[in-house]
DNA sequence: ATAATAGTGTCTCTGAGACAATATACT
DNA sequence: AGTATATTGTCTCAGAGACACTATTAT
């Protein structure tokens, strides 16, 4: 009953069958077909105790990881997911899944990337299609990780480690060839007592023509699968994505000040930023209340929101 | 003889067996698995014919499709694509179409998205993982598309037609709670004497907490499946990559004019650009050689090639 | 000479980087 | 009073937009 019927509704194939007769002898046959799962990584950003009571607390990026209480990879953490079924979309599945482990519907949420090595899962063929998801703490407190379940969030940390680069010359002329850059990083992830840590290659190769990117996880320390990898991609896509577009503001509560704001660029992108040239930049982004913060131990900040719609519509 | 046994070699789980005597036992079931293909997005850019010998000739972008010889959608056209086997991944999967289609195999080309709706094909459960690819229509000419076979190049273009928002407010409190905008867009492909057509839907869904995005089709003239949402993805994709990477470079031969750059960057963003300016911009990406384009019918220009590698290497 | 494009110069305006100065609660 | 942060101001410099001008070939 597709809607491409109405285009040619009665050509019949070599073998003298319309598509409704084609369709209705349709035999899937015995190919081989992949499992798919989707798998998320669900980023959000909590604050640090500090001991000063003036001082702000620093902010952490944290990831929500679970515990497996089966083979394979029985007692390692893996990011929340399962396995997709037939009438449902991958991004479906996706948030089914979101809301099972966060009790959290309406999140910001993207595709990332589909992973398929054949030998990713020692089981069977298994693709992974994996999600990113941005939640607020504020709206979780309660709902997970703490240690009832066997979920919990972990801090996040990504760091260049090594870097090199090789240059394939050509055996006859002497020219460059290609470029091939290789670049060591380690991901830290911890929570209480548990410190997981794993090494990831990242190899960039360049010619004339084309250029690939290859990750490779070295060396892996307690989490399941390829999810090293996983998580290094959707790390990745939010540090490039943060600079140039809002999604920082889905990791915000409904109010905040600005310099909570730019800690949470901070800590993302690892690095300081100038306050008078941040606020500039998010200017167009937020949106004032007449709010403030209060007993903080200093000069009160503005409570802003996020202002979520360009278009101020028309009001009558 | 996975790598992650290293770390837990022994572990038991709850039926008291180890991991390599669970995996000897383990028995995938009889869930369902869904096919996956891989499907291509393959562009290119190439010269209309111009009736002034003065005029330089005006580029338009092209892409690669198939006509399909078996039901379903018999007649009409399709992405290049296969499913994926398992002992490949996706990308390896897509390379080999690649090859196969044009003989190409030293091309530019990223993983776009993987579309799911369970009904996207009417045979069985498909998932595509769709790719882009960018290919240089110089390489190219003897290769395929011509009518040997049943592949062509089609023209495209792709044009909003309509837009409108939608204000969703809350019954009690006439706030703004959710911001409806509906985009349709007129997907247009031609070749010789047959045109294709689409109309796609595009709608974004901003509320407080989220925001989604949705692709329909909303009409299908020639097209297979839902590939007219793939193309539509895919010039997303590549109009909003050009501004920000030289990705355009791959689609260029190796020697162009810049005048020829511009022309792939106005075509592919469809609006005209300033010389200058466009010159400041991608002067980095590129460099001198000392050819210059000869018998034009006007003042000769100079030939650049992709600057590859940003860092020079150290001659010894 | 002329058509058509190639390539450069410059003025303005905006926006980012950097640093400085002033403002304000809470203890 | 002192501490720690909030908020705004300004100077400079780099880059984008816009327009104008000069240069060079084939017919």
């Amino acid at each position: 009953m597709g809607e491409h019927k109405e285009n040619k509704p009665c050509m019949r194939d070599r073998n003298g069958l319309t598509e409704e007769e084609f369709l209705k002898q349709y035999n899937p046959g015995h190919y081989a077909r992949p499992s798919v799962a989707a798998d998320m990584a669900i980023f959000t950003v909590t604050d640090q105790e500090e001991a000063n009571y003036r001082k702000l607390p620093e902010k952490n990026l944290s990831i929500l990881l679970i515990q497996r209480g089966g083979h394979p990879y029985l007692g390692c953490w893996a990011l929340p997911g399962g396995f997709v079924r037939p009438e449902e979309t991958t991004e479906q599945a996706a948030r089914r899944e979101l809301r099972e482990e966060t009790g959290l519907g309406q999140v910001y949420m993207e595709q990332l990337y589909t992973f398929s090595e054949p030998a990713r899962d020692p089981r069977t063929w298994v693709m992974s299609c994996s999600y990113m998801a941005l939640v607020d703490s504020s709206q979780l407190k309660l709902q997970a990780g703490d240690d009832a379940d066997n979920a919990r969030w972990f801090h996040v940390s990504c760091r260049l480690t090594d870097e090199c680069r090789d240059y394939g010359r050509s055996g006859t002329t002497g020219q460059v060839e290609s470029v091939v850059h290789i670049q060591h990083y380690e991901l830290r992830l911890w929570a209480d007592d548990t410190v997981l840590c794993s090494g990831i290659e990242k190899m960039t190769v360049k010619s004339r023509q084309a250029e690939t990117v290859e990750y490779k996880i070295t060396d892996n320390q307690g989490l399941a699968f390829d999810h090293a990898r996983i998580i290094f991609y959707a790390l990745e896509r939010l540090r490039g994505k943060v600079e140039y577009t809002s999604l920082a503001l889905h990791l915000m509560p409904g109010e905040f000040t600005l310099t909570q704001l730019q800690q949470v660029y901070e800590v993302i992108l690892d690095k300081s930023l100038l306050k008078p040239a941040f606020r500039r930049k998010i200017a167009s982004l937020v949106e004032e209340t007449d709010s403030f913060t209060e007993r903080e131990g200093h000069r009160p900040s503005r409570l802003y929101r996020r202002k979520w719609e360009t278009q101020v519509p028309i009001d009558f």
